[in-house]
DNA sequence: ATTTTTTATTTAATCGATTAAGCATATATT
DNA sequence: AATATATGCTTAATCGATTAAATAAAAAAT
């Protein structure tokens, strides 16, 4: 591990103050007012000696690192793969760096990760948060730190966040396939105390009521599991009993994703055997033999606003910023029995 | 931004010196012989204080910061995001965070996330390389720091990597659909400098010569374009001219996704019209009409000992690992016309 | 000629931790 | 009683940058 070149370094070369050195290659040769030989010597002896600005001293020094921490639930799930990069790009546009970290939907996951971040000096924190993590994101909010929440958040705590209509996002899809004359509709949601989950459910539900449509026996909510075999064993026992269901609507993208694996493996033909409706899209869903329909989240907007949103909370610390991006059904075959 | 507390805020408040606040909550108070009062004290005050350790100080001090530097091509890329989850979970084994950043296979990005990487004094460097990026890994060599090559490495220069036989992969694969009886069998590959895509044409090549076959009208080498659409536009151009191809290989994930999506549009089928082999598997393979078979990585065996290596070459500079691991054919339906 | 202003540069404190070295007391050894 | 050792804690330097304040020399103003 070589040693890296200093400003001492450098100042010692050229036979001038640390300070000096400093001053001139922040560019402030001007107001510092600058001989102009030492500028350029200094300057040249900085490339001469392949000078890199030690960021660490300069982030302890000026109180700021210049780094976002963004808190995913899994960073190889392409949803949050994409939120992901969108961050990366507006976060260097304003000259930050992200780090990341994988909850894993995991209380203790998360406070891992979050105390590491804090641990870093992040400047600011974007977090899809898991279930059971209010009182580490109360924690840092009490911490002062600035904080966006996405895909999810806590009503509980007051705290600035961009999600998605979810409510309006599955009342428009039921709603879409009651017009279409369905009635036997059903809803495969996960079974959790997220608020993003509990609208999509409500979504669902306040649709079927106000067309008069039962679905207590139509209603699947699956403890969450990182298994997908599981999954698709309580979708095995919730579809095997009612054998008249119509059409599927999937609650996010993973579900759907086992509601195909499953329906592959019965042979289960969409849209032949039952109209399907899933969640964020992506590669499978256009590659299937019938394109799928899916409810598709502006996850660029969502991600840019995110940033953002964080940028003002970091200058502005108190405010807060809550923002509700609506959902768009994209409508294809697979819902066309 | 409140203040956070520092050791000095603690040893303020319990009335002792900053040096013996560090010691007791580096749990040196043995080796240091500390009074158990005192201990209690700190300990209690710490609690209290809310504190959390400035990771940035230590780092600067102790000049370390326990952080990895993550380049890929795209985060969003469920291959490279894999990767970086496998990463990061093995990182924190270890002890250490990750910081990422996409090069979009671009020489320039490339150089500014090392160059933003070098800034933040990363420990260590897991490099997936671009194209061109040669100049930008053997600056970081002559500077010392750890890098450890992922997927792909430049054979002209000297440095640990972790890739995959990819001269067996489409080797292999080739000769199965030999041995299949397929005689008209075309590989599309990227046309780019980089020695793992060479590799795999080359497999491609010494599999159809060593069993006597011409390729020289088979083989496609599209130039690297972010937009499906243009490498759509290549495959359409090559497809169109020969009529008849009975089996097509992918060289890459994306290329192969290209493919599907291009089969799709013209009703092309899967293995009825033309046997099909990817590469690197996913979701869709699973789920299209016929599952398709591919070429599969040791994805996390490489993610592993990647940070392995990594690790080593951290405590002992000059080692050089340099790792080749064999793909596996995952054999399904759609090679089977 | 003296004072003021401008120009060019240095000094030194600071961020928050780590850690070698120093310094009193107290206890043990001869 | 004198010396050695152990105990318990503090001092102070250091990592590499930033930046307010001080200083010295030259130029301009009175």
């Amino acid at each position: 591990m070589e040693k890296r070149t200093s400003l001492k370094d450098i100042a010692k070369r050229v036979g001038v103050s640390v300070a000096l050195v400093s001053y001139i290659l922040n560019g402030k040769e001007k107001e510092m007012r600058i001989g102009a030989e030492v500028v350029k010597k200094v300057l040249q002896a900085a490339e001469e000696m392949n000078y890199i600005p030690n960021q660490i001293a300069r982030s302890l020094r000026i109180g700021s690192t210049r780094t976002i921490g963004l808190v995913v639930a899994d960073i190889s799930n392409p949803f949050f793969g994409h939120l992901a990069r969108i961050v990366e790009d507006e976060a260097i546009k304003m000259g930050y760096t992200v780090i990341f970290g994988s909850s894993d939907e995991d209380e203790l996951k998360s406070g891992l990760v979050l105390n590491t971040f804090l641990n870093r000096q992040v400047d600011g924190y974007i977090i899809v948060p898991s279930e059971g993590s209010v009182k580490q994101i109360s924690s840092l909010l009490r911490r002062k730190r600035p904080v966006v929440l996405v895909d999810r958040y806590f009503p509980e705590i007051n705290c600035s966040h961009i999600v998605l209509n979810n409510f309006q996002a599955t009342f428009d899809a039921a709603s879409y396939l009651i017009s279409k004359g369905y009635k036997r509709i059903a809803l495969v949601a996960y079974k959790t105390s997220l608020i993003h989950m509990k609208e999509r459910v409500r979504g669902y539900v306040e649709a079927m009521n106000a067309n008069g449509l039962a679905y207590d026996d139509l209603l699947l909510e699956i403890v969450f599991d990182h298994s997908r075999a599981k999954v698709e064993n309580s979708l095995e026992a919730f579809l095997s009993k009612k054998k008249n269901i119509e059409a599927i609507l999937f609650a996010n993208n993973g579900l759907s994703l086992s509601g195909l694996y499953y329906m592959q493996k019965h042979c289960i033909k969409i849209p032949r055997d039952i109209a399907f409706i899933g969640f964020d899209g992506g590669e499978v869903f256009d590659l299937c033999s019938t394109p799928l329909s899916f409810v598709k989240q502006p996850l660029e907007e969502i991600g840019k606003e995110a940033v953002k949103v964080l940028m003002e909370i970091i200058k502005r610390p108190d405010r807060i910023t809550q923002i509700m991006l609506d959902s768009t059904l994209v409508v294809r075959e697979s819902d066309d029995c």
